[in-house]
DNA sequence: ACTTAATGTTCATTTTATTGAATATGATTT
DNA sequence: AAATCATATTCAATAAAATGAACATTAAGT
């Protein structure tokens, strides 16, 4: 994701620690299938540095590469399981402005609804 | 994912629509927790469109946003769910050229172990 | 109805992720 | 021991992702 990504270097550490595990957790499916490096780029379409950066949890690296992965193991379903929406979700789509001001990064305890 | 990016083009169908998906869940969770587009890309120190592309599910965003945006719905336990390690990882961690040519994307189903 | 806010679309510019190649290291096979 | 294979690291070149701004659209508030 070029041009300033500042995005990438004010990541919170626990999410970078989760990417690297993410990142381990694919490697072992790789492994798993007896599959290289060099087999994943192939049927990934991407480079063997690309593919790298995915099991080394490196945050620049595109969602679609690492969605393509999970697919190629099969797991395509422990992606759809991702986010999953919060029962607190209400029906109206348009959002207005919050009155408080956003913290950058941070969520207060109070803030944070669950 | 700059240069020749056709590890894109070349997603599986069913890939892009469960990056979709995972797109429309993320912008359920915003609205949920009363934040708007701009209020996200305050957070995650990037700009509105780069986030737009988070919820409008395109392929080419960046693991990082997303997993940091998990974050901030306080969802980073949904992510370390992502891609679990198979039963059948044995401990080598090296592994040796596949004798079966990589059908680039596609895998038939006695390749496909579970 | 008017205003304001949120979303969305488009586009030129800029930064950078991806690529490919070269090289090095460690492990397995013969 | 030699050869082969898989992994890893580095780097210049380049295609493109991210940006920011402008503008349009849609919804909510007064």
């Amino acid at each position: 994701m070029p041009k300033n990504s500042n995005s990438i270097v004010s990541a919170n550490p626990e999410t970078l620690k989760s990417l690297e595990n993410l990142g381990l957790r694919i490697r072992a499916n790789r492994v798993a299938q007896g599959w290289t490096i060099k087999d994943m780029a192939d049927r990934l379409f991407c480079s063997q540095n690309t593919y790298r950066a995915i099991e080394a949890g490196k945050p620049t690296a595109s969602i679609g590469i690492m969605a393509n992965a999970l697919w190629l193991f099969g797991q395509i379903d422990s992606l759809n399981a991702l986010a999953p929406v919060p029962l607190s979700a209400n029906s109206t789509i348009r959002v207005r402005k919050s009155k408080t001001k956003p913290t950058a990064g941070i969520i207060s305890d109070d803030e944070r609804n669950f």
